[in-house]
DNA sequence: ACAGCTGATTTTTTT
DNA sequence: AATCAGCTGT
C-alpha cells in the first residue's frame, strides 16, 4: 500500500495519524497542524481498509467538518476505491441524522421538526403567557434569558438553583416560576413533536446511555473522531461514552488553552480527564507551530502563563524571524478606527490582500465605529459572529411565512405570521390558530374564521397569499419568496423604521432561495446552516473580489490571517465587565485573548483606546477612561512594541515634551516621610 | 376585551 | 435596537 503521503507530517503528527485502535488524545496547540493531522488520520483509516461510512467525525461547526473532509478527500483519492461517505458534522447535525434513523426504537417519532433558538424563545414566551408569569412586582426574565437558563441547566447537567446562583444571579427570585415554565416547555415540545437544539443532544445522550440502544448506535461506527474536544460539554462526553461502550476507538483533538465556550456549558475537564475516563489512552502533544512567527508566540505564551490548570506545552515557531507585536495606545475610539484603517491600507500596499487580514473583537458591537470608518474609506469587509441573519425580526417574519406554507401544523410560525396583520394581536392570533387547527390544519380555513372587524382586511390578504402559495406548490422556492414579498413589503414598511435595509435582506433571501430545488430544502438548510456573515448573503463572490474580515474572537476559532488586529484590549472589554465574577470566568477571558493573538501569522496589532464615549442609554456627552487589559502585564508589554498614533490633522496635538531635566518630584514625596 | 402605543430596561460570546 | 409591562383608546 502506498503510504508515502505520510511523509508530509512531522514525527509527532505521524504518530497520531498512524495510531492503531484504542482511545487517543491529541493535545494540539494553536497552529500546530491539528486539522491536517485529524484529516490525515481519517485518510489513513480509510487507506488501511476502514469503510468511510463507518467513520464518524464530529466537529464544532459545519464549516470545520467540510474543510476536514475536503482535506481528507485529497488523501482518500490516493487510496483504494471506497464506498460510502464519512459521517461528518456537528454533534447537532449528526444527532439529527441518527435520531431520524434510530429514534423510533427509543419512542421518538422520526418526523420531528427542529426549531432554532428564536422559535424556541417564542414558544417559551407563549407558555409564559399561558402560565400568567408576568404581572409581579419585579420584571420576569425576558424570553431569550429564560431559554438561556434552561439551556445552561441541561447542558451542564446542573440543578436550576445552582445555575441561577452562579450564572444568572439577577434571576434568582424566579426559581419556582422558571421550574414550572421549563416543565411546561418540555411538555409542549413533546406534544408538538418538536426538538430544540439542546434536545438533539439530550435525546441522543439518552439513547446512548441505554445499554442496548447505545450498543446498537455505537456499532454503526468503527472509529469516532472529535475535533475541538476542549469545548464539548458533559452531555457530549456522555454521548461519546455511550457510543464507545464496547469498541474503544475514539480519537479526540483539542487544546485546553483554547477553551472559550464555558458560558455555553463546555467543560475543559472533559479533556483534562480523558486519560482517566478512557484508561489506556495514548496521549500525543503537538507543539511545533507552523502558523506564527516566534515574537507573536512569545507574547501569547506570556498572556497564557497566568492560567492555572492545563496540559503543559510550549509553542515553538517553525518559521524564522518575524516582527514583535504592537501594543497600540489610542487616545479614543475614533483614533483607534483611524489607525486600524490606515494600517490596513499600509499592509495592503505592501502586497497583502485584504482577505488575509482580520479585525477581531470581543463583542459584536465593538466594531461599530470601525465599520463606519471602513465604509467611509470604501474598504470592503465581511462581518462574522454577532447578530445572526436569522435573528433579525424581518427575516424571522419571512421564514415564518414560508414555514406556514410548508407545514400548516407549525403553530409557532402561524402565531408570528398572524400578528403581522393590522388588528391582530395575541388573542385573535390564538383564536385563528385554534380555528385552523380545528379545520385539520388547512390554511384555506382562514377565510371562514370569524375575525374582529379590524382584522378582516389583513386576514383576507393573508388567506389570498396562502392560496397563491398553495397553487405555486412545487414551483421554484424563489417564486414563493417573490410572492411573499408582495404581501410582506408593505407590512414591513409599517412595522419597522428602517425598511430600506430590511427590504435588501429580503431581496437577498430571494436570491439565496434561487439556489434550491425545493422549498423544503431551502428551509431546512436555512435553519441548520444559516449564512454566517452578512456578506454571505450577497452570493458567491467574484474571483477577484477582496474583503477584510471582521469577526468576534469566538467566531475566529480555527482561522488564521497574515495580519490580525485586536480591538478594545481594555479592561472591561477583555475581560468584559460581565465576566469578572469568578476566577474561572477570568481565566476564560484570558484564553480568549490568547486565542485572538494566536490567529496571527506575521503581524499582530493589539489596540486599546484610553477614552470611551458613553454608549447605550440616552446619548450623553461624557466619556470614561478605561485601563489597559489586565492580561497585558508589564511582562507581556516587554515583548511588544509600544505604538502611539500621532493626532489626526486638525486635532490638537499632544503638548510638546517638557524641556530640561525633570524635577525630582518622587524624591520630594519620599523625603516627606524620611 | 383587545390592539397598539409609550416609556422603561436591558448584560457578551453560539451550536 | 429590541423587548416588555402597563396604559389608553377603540
Amino acid at each position: 500500500m502506498d503510504l508515502t503521503w505520510l511523509q508530509e507530517f512531522n514525527e509527532v503528527q505521524r504518530a497520531a495519524v498512524s495510531h492503531g485502535d484504542g482511545p487517543l488524545l491529541i493535545v494540539a496547540g494553536a497552529g500546530t497542524g491539528k486539522t491536517k493531522t485529524l484529516a490525515g488520520r481519517v485518510a489513513r483509516l480509510i487507506a488501511t481498509g476502514t469503510e468511510p461510512g463507518r467513520i464518524l467525525l464530529l466537529t464544532f461547526t459545519r464549516r470545520a467538518a467540510a474543510e476536514m473532509l475536503e482535506r481528507a478527500g485529497a488523501a482518500i483519492r490516493r487510496g483504494p476505491e471506497t464506498t460510502g461517505r464519512v459521517w461528518g458534522g456537528t454533534f447537532h447535525a449528526i444527532a439529527n441524522r441518527l435520531l431520524r434513523l434510530e429514534g423510533r426504537a427509543a419512542g421518538i417519532d422520526p418526523d420531528f421538526t427542529v426549531i432554532d433558538p428564536g422559535d424556541a424563545a417564542d414558544l417559551v414566551d407563549v407558555i409564559r403567557h399561558d402560565l400568567g408569569l408576568s404581572a409581579r412586582e419585579r420584571r420576569f426574565p425576558r424570553k431569550a434569558t429564560c431559554l438561556a437558563i434552561y439551556s445552561h441547566c441541561v447542558n451542564t447537567d446542573a440543578p436550576l438553583a445552582d445555575v441561577l446562583r452562579t450564572t444568572f444571579p439577577w434571576c434568582g427570585a424566579w426559581e419556582e416560576d422558571l421550574k414550572k415554565l421549563f416543565a411546561a416547555y418540555v411538555g409542549r415540545k413533546q406534544e408538538r413533536n418538536v426538538l430544540d437544539f439542546d434536545d438533539l443532544l439530550l435525546y441522543w445522550r439518552e439513547m446512548a446511555a441505554d445499554p442496548g440502544l447505545g450498543e446498537r448506535l455505537g456499532a454503526r461506527f468503527d472509529h469516532v473522531l472529535v475535533d475541538e474536544y476542549q469545548d464539548t460539554n458533559v452531555v457530549q462526553a456522555q454521548i461519546l461514552e455511550g457510543m464507545r461502550r464496547t469498541n474503544r476507538n475514539l480519537t479526540v483533538v483539542g487544546d485546553d488553552a483554547q477553551s472559550i465556550y464555558r458560558f455555553r456549558g463546555a467543560d475543559v475537564r472533559n479533556m483534562l480527564r480523558f486519560p482517566e475516563r478512557f484508561p489506556g489512552a495514548a496521549v500525543v502533544t503537538l507543539e511545533r507551530n507552523y502558523r506564527s512567527v516566534q515574537p507573536v508566540l512569545d507574547a501569547a505564551n506570556l498572556v497564557l502563563a497566568g492560567v492555572s490548570e492545563g496540559f503543559s506545552k510550549t509553542l515553538r515557531a517553525a518559521r524564522p524571524g518575524g516582527a514583535r507585536p504592537d501594543l497600540v495606545t489610542c487616545r479614543d475610539e475614533p483614533a483607534q478606527s483611524r489607525w486600524v484603517a490606515e494600517t490596513i491600507l499600509r499592509h495592503y500596499e505592501e502586497g497583502i490582500p485584504l482577505r488575509r487580514m482580520a479585525v477581531l473583537i470581543r463583542a459584536a458591537d465593538h466594531s461599530d465605529h470601525l465599520e463606519i470608518e471602513l465604509t467611509r474609506r470604501n474598504l470592503p469587509y465581511r462581518k462574522y459572529g454577532g447578530l445572526r441573519f436569522l435573528e433579525a425580526a424581518h427575516v424571522k417574519d419571512l421564514v415564518a411565512l414560508l414555514r406556514v406554507a410548508e407545514n400548516p401544523r407549525d403553530e409557532v410560525a402561524w402565531f408570528r405570521v398572524l400578528q403581522l396583520l393590522d388588528g391582530v394581536g395575541p388573542s385573535t392570533a390564538s383564536a385563528a390558530v385554534a380555528h385552523v387547527a380545528a379545520a385539520g390544519h388547512d390554511a384555506g380555513a382562514l377565510r371562514a374564521f370569524a375575525a374582529p372587524p379590524a382584522a378582516r382586511e389583513g386576514l383576507a390578504s393573508l388567506a389570498a397569499l396562502m392560496a397563491d402559495l398553495a397553487a405555486l406548490d412545487a414551483a421554484a422556492p424563489a417564486s414563493h419568496v417573490e410572492r411573499i414579498r408582495r404581501f410582506y413589503d408593505p407590512v414591513c414598511e409599517a412595522h419597522y423604521d428602517n425598511g430600506e435595509i430590511r427590504r435588501k435582506d429580503i431581496e437577498n433571501l430571494e436570491r439565496i432561495a434561487a439556489g434550491y430545488a425545493t422549498r423544503r430544502d431551502f428551509l431546512s438548510d436555512l435553519i441548520l446552516d444559516p449564512p454566517a456573515s452578512t456578506g454571505d448573503l450577497a452570493g458567491p463572490p467574484a474571483k477577484d473580489e477582496d474583503w477584510l474580515v471582521l469577526s468576534t474572537i469566538h467566531s475566529a476559532k480555527g482561522c488564521e490571517w497574515d495580519v490580525v488586529f485586536i480591538l478594545h484590549a481594555a479592561d472591561g472589554c477583555i475581560p468584559t465587565d460581565m465576566s469578572c465574577g469568578s476566577p474561572e470566568e477570568i481565566d476564560e477571558e484570558r484564553r480568549l485573548l490568547y486565542v485572538a493573538m494566536t490567529r496571527a501569522k506575521d503581524f499582530l496589532h493589539v489596540c486599546w483606546p484610553q477614552r470611551y464615549t458613553q454608549r447605550g442609554g440616552p446619548p450623553r456627552d461624557w466619556h470614561t477612561y478605561a485601563p489597559l487589559s489586565r492580561f497585558l502585564t508589564p511582562g507581556v508589554r516587554a515583548v511588544m512594541n509600544a505604538v502611539t498614533p500621532p493626532p489626526a490633522p486638525g486635532e490638537t496635538p499632544a503638548d510638546p515634551p517638557h524641556a530640561g531635566p525633570p524635577p525630582d518630584i518622587r524624591g520630594r514625596l519620599r523625603s516627606r516621610w524620611a
